[in-house]
DNA sequence: CGTTCAGTTGAAGGCATTCAACGTCGGTGG
DNA sequence: CCACCGACGTTGAATGCCTTCAACTGAACG
């Protein structure tokens, strides 16, 4: 019922429209869900990472593109046990309803984004996500080194953006003294207010983590 | 346990971080999701028709403002009750689930309208997705008149625009020949195939409905 | 040392916004 | 009845933000 896959960085994990006769929960490592349009424009619409889940009980077709960006590692199920066993365990069928709701209020969070805010606010946005998020997994590591996750180009397709405006905004974050590279990937905050007042988003009294 | 609540057109029915100690489900006419920023930027995350539910099990709180844009009927439930229901029968919260799971099926597609789309295609995507949304619930009226639920502004907040390019893009669909207005708010599809065309989605074989 | 790929930087251009004026419709009151 | 008003919508001109196009940098790799 139970068994594990592996994927390289940059492998793609399915393809929109694939069904698939599985679900799966990522245990470790990041990866993206994508949509394309017939051009070739693509839009990310949320990273999954570790202990994200992919698929539903009742949905075979998935209509966006998985890939994994760093190696990952999934946890597969198979669907019928595994819907058998979500219908005699309730406590699980809610905590997979509690994820989807979850998922929900992320996506409709990054409309507001998409649809209002500008490059600045959208690149503030996604690093303090970052930020949150990394520091959940690291537990109350104290202003640990940051790494993004993602290359410019997805990056860009995560807000809506192209590279060179993601670069420029990331340049102007470095020269305002808010961020600090060390390299390419990894940073570290200098000035979390700053970063969050640039986020566009309720200030909540200027609280930090 | 259940009672009807009534909206007029353009009140509020909930307000961001409003606590709310029922569920509902809207029995007649139709509602906006919103999120909005500090400085009043503005953002439709979703729009409630007939059967559409607003609240969940287990989240008391709406993070974002829902507001009645015809009048509006709500059918409430009081939340206690209402999950024991949900706890008793494992049926509707099931149903619940799949309700939820489209919802972010649909977010996700309105995710890449916003960042990816030209205002050209997202006026389209919009008018393509009232004629199929209207067109199943006057069932197999073929070819009825058709009408915006929305005004120009919240048309254009609900897709990351301003009233303006709303209403020029409006206009060019207009004097392309593909939408015939009888007046601000109604209008016929005169070149359905056109139209999906312009929505920049998949081709899907040139189906018409 | 040349190649390649990811990222940066500069300059030009375009699409949507902003600012502003006008048009239209429905309601209200003189 | 008609003038006035406000809300909603349209249209025009100018600005600006982001994109597009292009050249360059730097690190990794054979």
């Amino acid at each position: 019922m139970k068994f594990y896959k592996n994927y390289v960085a940059g492998e793609p994990i399915l393809w929109q429209g694939d069904n698939f006769d599985y679900v799966a929960s990522v245990v470790q490592g990041v990866a993206t869900l994508g949509k394309t349009l017939e051009d070739g424009r693509t839009q990310l619409v949320g990273l999954l990472f570790g202990s994200d889940f992919i698929g539903r009980p009742g949905r075979e077709k998935i209509d966006f593109d998985i890939c994994a960006v760093t190696d990952v590692t999934l946890c597969c199920f198979r669907r019928e046990p595994f819907e058998a066993l979500i219908s005699s365990t309730p406590s699980l069928a809610d905590r997979l309803a509690e994820m989807a709701l979850d998922e929900l209020n992320a996506a409709r969070e990054w409309m507001l984004l998409l649809g209002r805010k500008t490059a600045q606010e959208k690149i503030a946005t996604f690093i303090e996500m970052l930020v949150r998020r990394q520091h959940n997994e690291s537990l109350h590591g104290m202003k640990p080194k940051l790494s993004l996750p993602l290359t410019r180009e997805e990056i860009a397709n995560y807000l809506g953006l192209t590279i060179e405006t993601v670069s420029r905004q990331i340049t102007s974050f470095k020269n305002k003294g808010i961020l600090e590279f060390s390299d390419r990937r990894n940073f570290k905050v200098k000035d979390m207010k700053a970063l969050k007042l640039a986020t566009g988003d309720d200030t909540e009294g200027g609280v930090i983590i």
